[in-house]
DNA sequence: GTCTGTCAATTGAATGTTCATTCGGTTGCA
DNA sequence: TGCAACCGAATGAACATTCAATTGACAGAC
């Protein structure tokens, strides 16, 4: 019986995280994962094939976390209003409470690894992409203005994005009040 | 006489971003980007003391351009919108037009380069950052709402960034109706 | 106009390091 | 007894960086 809560593999995410978001994918040897995680070089090639399988597996690993933390368990008696300011909100508050995992997957987006990964969630597979799905619905419903889901998305993302980059670069605190006039911003420009 | 246009570094500075872009920072080794410039590999050391003082200089270099794209040449007679909206247009139209460029800084801004550059930007050197300014000032004579800087800087970049993120990813154009959207919406968001 | 010395620009093979990956062996559980 | 989990030293490849040697431009001497 293992006493630790994190099994060997969630230990290798967690420490991959950490390296990743201070170093980069570069700067993360597989050597210094191993350690930090406090397991050996070659326990990490027994779970996975390689550094970029590692990579891309704690991309669906941080997805998953992300996407339930945002969408899980939202009374659907609610307005699409009310679920749209939800889903903001959790979306930023995730973020800024998980940088490592943010800032992750702010390099991976911007990676080549992402490519391998991406025809599933854009082509083959569009309903592993939540946000999508979801301002999709308040699109055909008439929740939303008739643009681009694409559009729809990037005003969605864009700002609370560069927002948190940026708290992070400066080490400052994303105030509420901002994270209020973000969303009152943003609800009104997609609103119908 | 040198009968090419670009001098070696400028050379160098595209072969980088070349394969930084196709690649990431890992997968552009410097005998790449030596071979691809049509330059030796001890040339780039001439020039360039080390790979992360190569990547720097890039960033410099890449900012320089976007810079003068965007904010030169504006008939100072303008209203404080009209320079908002050419400001805004210019910034994307460039992006577009050079999508390597846009993809290195993507991956730089996200990466721990930038750690070395950004006290330059934030802290001692304001006037480096021309969208501050201009943001800053536009707020100062009231054609801007009261909110901070730094949330004027995300409504106003990260909209098109993660639209243009996702144009190169699933490989469609950017539509021209969208771009006004965007600069619609946002205005709308941002003006006093 | 030619020679000569100087120094920057340029070359790419050689060096040494870093790192992903392998593998032969050990442990522990069923 | 078997098999999965685990270990970490050893391997070999990839890579950044160095450096001794070559070229080319040019200023001053004659």
């Amino acid at each position: 019986m293992n006493i630790q809560l994190t099994d060997k593999k969630e230990q290798i995410f967690l420490s991959t995280l950490h390296f990743i978001h201070l170093y980069g994918f570069h700067g993360s040897p597989m050597s210094k994962i191993a350690k930090h995680a406090e397991v050996a070089v070659g326990s990490i090639y027994h779970y996975f094939p390689s550094k970029e399988d590692l990579i891309i597996e704690l991309y669906w690993y941080c997805k998953e976390k992300l996407n339930s933390a945002v969408f899980d368990k939202i009374d659907p008696e609610l307005s699409y209003q009310e679920k749209f300011e939800i889903v903001f909100r959790r979306w930023i508050v995730f973020y800024l409470g998980h940088i490592e995992l943010f800032s992750f997957l702010d390099q991976f987006y911007g990676s080549p690894f992402y490519e391998e990964v991406r025809n599933n969630v854009f082509v083959q597979k569009p309903e592993r992409n939540k946000l999508w799905h979801f301002l999709e619905l308040g699109k055909r419903e008439k929740h939303l203005k008739d643009l681009s889901v694409r559009l729809l998305i990037s005003m969605f993302l864009g700002g609370p994005i560069t927002l948190i980059r940026n708290c992070i670069w400066t080490k400052k605190k994303v105030e509420k009040e901002e994270i209020d006039q973000l969303l009152e911003i943003i609800w009104n420009g997609v609103k119908y």
